[in-house]
DNA sequence: CCTTTTCTTGGAAGGCCTGCCAAGGATCTC
DNA sequence: GAGATCCTTGGCAGGCCTTCCAAGAAAAGG
């Protein structure tokens, strides 16, 4: 009927400061790093929690301070982004650093459940931070209520442009332009655009450095090239193939992620067309799935681990207060050519 | 210089109390689900709870029960397996139901660091439970150390094939039988199969599999189409471009996971080779990846959200004492066909 | 009807740490 | 050299919940 427990049978703060001939908080001082202990005192308590290994037990510091030591990550349990591994590389690390503890809290979306489990989280004081990954890093009315009880929070990719927290995102616009430069260069000027989800400010953002770089090259925006996806497999297959069966085909296929383009070289597989000979293809985060294709996936590579240790950096600062330096990361995408595109032949211009 | 505050600045236990008329201990009963409460009683309580929007602090109650309601997954960090989302999910759902967080534990493999920090986090009262994914469900000393402290544990997918904490598989050699049958019986007769860790039991289970459909099939073993490989692309690519640069070639390659069959398909895209019609390759995970690769991957199907939730629900049994059901789940996987593999041609075997 | 068991509640005593405040000593200022 | 200022340490009072024990009420048993 009890409990079984483990840990913690081991010394407490009380044992080191009698071990070291301090008082309790003297021990905690030393732990803490704060300011105002001797060199030497210092020394006799390290001494002592090294021979004892005393290892603060969290739940008492967080019960007395007041604060969990936890950032939760929340993001979409059914089809999380195929970078959520590398971001949560990058946050683990930088929590790590400072003492904090990483929760997953998969959500649902537009679920009314996932809200008041998070409002649970957060009211019983089991988290001292939210990083919010798409569809989440919105303007909701519910966001908006945690932001303004005091609840710190940042968001990875966020969907509103302008958030009042802290905000990671990427050059959406740039690495966009960069790759339809790249493919206006190869020769190709008739090129498909595979919008992601209309509510991603993303996603605009990567249409808009489409459209500027067709217009810097004097290339027309055909508007019937442009069709919406929402970053899903699927929906790359769904609007592959429309765009491969529409009247004028194009020569080559921007994709607005990779999973996306994926679905376009599966639609072009269905149909018999090689890739990159009869139709270049590429896509956009160089995820992880980028060089498993066959061919290999020209794309754009999106620092993410940096990104989330950025962002982890500027929620932990908020959390103890500081002044975040950066409330507005924005980090350089670059182009990664592989093996999707090729130049422009006659065989793609007939077909 | 006063950290931020949120949450519980709302009622506590002994509010409800006051409101419901009862001590602070009725209450507390009531939350947890107690018996020796008159339904009236915990009516009244239920009540004021919802009143009051009371919410348990957790710090407080890990404190005083001296658990931590924290599972803790542990992973390896550079390389997760491709199931890792799914595994989260499964993890997620059945701890959320019994009141548990899920706090992520990326570890570094073969590193003292992540020892020295899994210790830390144990010891320290941080987590009730630990969830060890591949490659650290294995007999190691360490391992050995915290099961013997008592700490809870369980394993996916062990390397150990038998460890005295609660541990979930699936079928690995039905699977590969199901799948040599399946290619068996498309006239295949030189397969080559690649193998995945040596440290893995799994591995193992998947080449018997393999060998025992051969030899009820009476189709010969051949040795030199076996090559080892260790479950990522860059090695089945790298032991595709073996096997297809060989003497004799094989009609198709039983690639033991999805990524190294990506790598395989990789390796005869290189080449040349047409999948499925001059060669047949297969994986086995039904990894997200399976069905993004084109032609789709014909693999087996191993349900890896409902083994996270059964292990899961094992784990949470042992921490409250009672007596596992289940301490070796298995569960069975499915053959999944999809276009990668094909009726042996003569192109294929003229190669 | 009284004793024994079972149910139902309450009270006190912590769990282990940190925040706040105070106090003594050292250092500085003019 | 006396007062002001800083540095360094300690003590106490919680934080909010649970465990343990006790006690009264109700039910059961003889």
């Amino acid at each position: 009927m009890t409990p079984p427990r483990f840990g913690n049978n081991g010394a407490t703060i009380q044992d080191v400061a009698a071990k070291a001939g301090v008082s309790k908080k003297t021990v905690s001082r030393v732990i803490n790093g704060e300011d105002y202990v001797t060199e030497q005192t210092a020394q006799k308590v390290e001494t002592a929690i090294a021979e004892l290994g005393y290892v603060p037990n969290v739940s008492a510091r967080r019960l007395a301070s007041n604060r969990s030591y936890v950032l939760t990550l929340v993001y979409q349990a059914e089809e999380p982004p195929g970078w959520l591994t590398h971001v949560i590389q990058g946050i683990v690390q930088t929590s790590a650093r400072h003492g904090y503890e990483v929760v997953i809290h998969p959500c649902e979306v537009e679920e009314q459940a996932s809200q008041k489990s998070l409002q649970a989280l957060v009211t019983r004081g089991g988290t001292d931070g939210l990083i919010l990954l798409p569809p989440f890093g919105s303007k909701t009315a519910f966001n908006q209520r945690l932001f303004e009880g005091g609840m710190p929070m940042a968001s990875i990719e966020p969907s509103d442009p302008d958030l009042p927290w802290p905000v990671a995102t990427i050059t959406n616009r740039q690495g966009a332009y960069d790759m339809t430069a790249y493919l206006l260069s190869l020769g190709h000027r008739r090129i498909g655009f595979i919008l992601g989800p209309e509510d991603y400010s993303g996603s605009w953002e990567r249409l808009d450095g489409f459209k500027a770089a067709l217009e810097d090259a004097e290339v027309a925006f055909e508007k019937a090239l442009v069709v919406a996806g929402d970053y899903t497999f699927e929906s790359g297959l769904a609007q592959g193939r429309a765009l491969l069966g529409a009247a004028i085909l194009p020569t080559a296929i921007f994709a607005s992620n990779d999973e996306m383009a994926a679905g376009v070289i599966q639609a072009a597989y269905e149909l018999g067309l090689r890739v990159p000979d009869e139709l270049s293809v590429v896509g956009f985060d160089d995820s992880a799935l980028a060089c498993r294709l066959s061919p290999p996936l020209t794309t754009i590579r999106q620092p993410t681990i940096e990104l989330a240790a950025r962002v982890t950096e500027a929620l932990i600062q908020r959390i103890n207060g500081e002044e975040a330096e950066d409330t507005r990361i924005e980090m350089t995408t670059s182009l990664v050519v592989r093996d999707s595109a090729a130049t422009v032949t006659d065989s793609g211009l007939s077909m």
